[in-house]
DNA sequence: TCTCACTTTAGACCGCTTCTAAGGTTCGCC
DNA sequence: GGCGAACCTTAGAAGCGGTCTAAAGTGAGA
């Protein structure tokens, strides 16, 4: 069974087909997908699967938590299933593909206090960019 | 005269009025307005320009790597006019207000190889998130 | 079995951005 | 100055990601 339904079914959510199909679907991979690419996934297992479902899971699942969104430059967002937020993401400047990484240090501890200008600051996210190998061969 | 406009004369770029506008819209300011907002505010000075002409022009901008796109969690895009790509953005979570910061270190030096997916990593940009001042306050 | 709350669906709609086609402006060159 | 080519601006249409609506379907509990 897939990890994300049993989180999501500790939340009391109700478990249907359409809900199942996306969350394996955003699950069985390890890159991060669109909510396009989410309903092209789930339309080949659930061909009558309608877009507003496949938004509207999404959309949900972020709001218990379990999913995070992610909005980037120009693009569509992202949804990533990993509940461990100590990640960082990879995107390729010519197809939009994303990655989760992995940095050694905490990017927090490099903001000095002067630079703070006074805020409280909880968090921070790294999101480096570049050429995946598919599109530096194209280019 | 604007350093943006003195920036932009440099790579052979036609200064109309237009675009001498916008670009002093936009340093003119240290927020960091979306394509609407400059619209509105260079409308205050030369009523007839037009939506396209804004959107044309902030995207050659950002093209010539005179000003950076932002994208913030909401809707539309925001442009930062400040040249100095060694900066990073802090963000207030109740507001939404934005500013810019120095970090210490370089985030790209902290990704192994062994993350980097095959990837040519050529950029990275750290978000920071809190709360500023006012919005500690009140909450 | 009945009921009522929850879920799914198709398609309309919305806001931001880009595209198109037409007309205007500027520049180099003579 | 006059000319032509390249460039720029414009209004409006179109595209795209995302949300909303209204109606139909589903299912757990009384």
């Amino acid at each position: 069974m897939s990890d994300l339904v049993t989180r999501l079914r500790r939340h009391n959510w109700r478990i249907t087909p359409q809900r199942r199909v996306i969350a394996e679907t955003l699950e069985g991979s390890h890159v991060h997908y669109t909510a396009d690419e989410v309903l092209e996934r789930a339309c080949e297992r659930m061909p009558e699967i309608s877009r507003a479902t496949v938004y509207n899971t999404l959309n949900e699942m972020v709001a218990l938590g379990e999913v995070i969104e992610l909005s980037l430059q120009g693009r569509s967002k992202r949804y990533d299933p990993n509940a461990d937020h100590d990640h960082h993401h990879l995107i390729c400047d010519g197809c939009g593909l994303m990655k989760d990484v992995h940095a050694v240090a905490d990017p927090i501890e490099w903001l000095p206090g002067d630079e703070r200008h006074g805020f409280t600051v909880t968090s921070a996210a790294v999101t480096y960019r570049g050429l995946c190998p598919d599109c530096r061969a194209a280019a």
